[in-house]
DNA sequence: TTTTCCTTTCTTGTATACACTGAGTGTTGA
DNA sequence: TCAACACTCAGTGTATACAAGAAAGGAAAA
């Protein structure tokens, strides 16, 4: 594998898992040195990090990661409706049904799954990596993948803000599953008013994190 | 300025004025000499624009300009009917009603513009220019203008494939000024509605240049 | 004559040295 | 004591040399 490539997944890594918080100074010898590359890979793994909104210029002099709290929650999820509502309605029109109401089913029986143990968890959480790629390949856009992909960049980091809780993944699975069933139904408009539904739900749990976190926090 | 700077501005132009056609080889040592900088800073302004989708890896030998046809012109406007149809609605919600009504009153006054000569089109097309500025701020949403952003870069590489006539563009200030009635209105949904009709009615344009080519051609 | 393998050469990937800019600090004058 | 200027230095921006890898061409064998 390439240096730059090693360097890019080492900080893209550190900086999704919150290793690299928001506003820590990137600076290339320190990098360079801690990843074990030189000067010239590193600085193309951090032009990409930029190009994704992860790192931004400060003042001059370096780069910081950018920042990111609960308060990005609503803009972001502002664009992820309107990215997640066009590609279900899009799958919804161009998937194949037998593929999405298999997908339906596992959701409605999901209950087993969220209230067992973490591997059980881990298993949900495939089970809804299964759907997003099943809709990115049945949506058949490569420029609408192109802006989701960079869209769930930054899903997957604020999510670590969130703490899930037994009620709402049970909830989230009903949700996910009446995504899949008006998708199956080939209902586009079904199937962007349940992606609507589903994504309100999500943001007012991670906002509900918010309060539990201010009140601890006071 | 900096000269990767300089050299992706003018990568970027090349490109998007179609002097870097799509399939175009470009060659590290032969654009660095052709630009009058180093392989470093030339390298990275081919990240930046691989960044853009404007260039690919081309089958381990550098990169070329990637493939753009009228036959991308549906998955582009797919995407821009999500964000665009977001983006109008949050500014319905949160934009200034007079700055959008002033902009509704130019439009429909565009008559004029449109039928004129090359300046007054260039006046037209300053206009839209405007209303689409005071769109990205008022929506104020950092994520969705960056999406947007990057959108619009193979919309500008995609317009010069379409010939506009008078008539089209008539229509098209007749659209725009209905966009800018239901912002200034702040109804959302119909503004959502307004950009919806006139992204359809682009997106036929488009495609009819498409047939004339086509005939011309054969 | 065709296919396969080897060699050559061109292009990219990486390291490093040097230049330049900008921020911080210390000193000097009012 | 404060402000302004100059100097130092850390850190980025650029150039270039070197290494590694892949494609193309030719030669040899089937």
């Amino acid at each position: 594998m390439r240096a730059s490539e090693r360097a890019y997944l080492t900080l893209l890594e550190d900086i999704l898992e919150w290793r690299l918080p928001p506003g820590t100074v990137l600076a290339e010898v320190e990098q360079s040195e801690r990843l074990g590359v030189s000067r010239t890979p590193l600085r193309e793994a951090l032009g990409r990090l930029a190009a994704e909104g992860l790192t931004a210029p400060h003042s001059g002099r370096g780069v910081v990661v950018t920042e990111l709290s609960l308060d990005h929650a609503d803009e972001l999820f502002e664009l992820r409706e309107a990215l997640e509502c066009k590609a279900a309605s899009l799958a919804a029109r161009r998937g194949n049904p037998l593929v999405f109401s298999q997908l339906q089913k596992e959701f409605s029986s999901a209950a087993v799954l969220v209230n067992g143990d973490e591997a059980a968890k881990g298993n949900y959480y495939s089970l809804v990596q299964r759907l997003d790629d099943a809709i990115d390949q049945s949506m058949d856009n490569s420029y609408l993948l192109q802006s989701l992909k960079s869209l769930r960049v930054h899903l997957v980091r604020i999510r670590r803000l969130a703490k899930d809780n037994p009620e709402r993944l049970l909830a989230s699975a009903m949700e996910h599953a009446n995504i899949a069933g008006a998708i199956a139904a080939g209902d586009a408009q079904l199937a962007a008013a349940c992606t609507t539904v589903h994504l309100n739900q999500s943001l007012n749990h991670l906002k509900s994190t918010q309060h539990q976190t201010e009140r601890t926090a006071s």
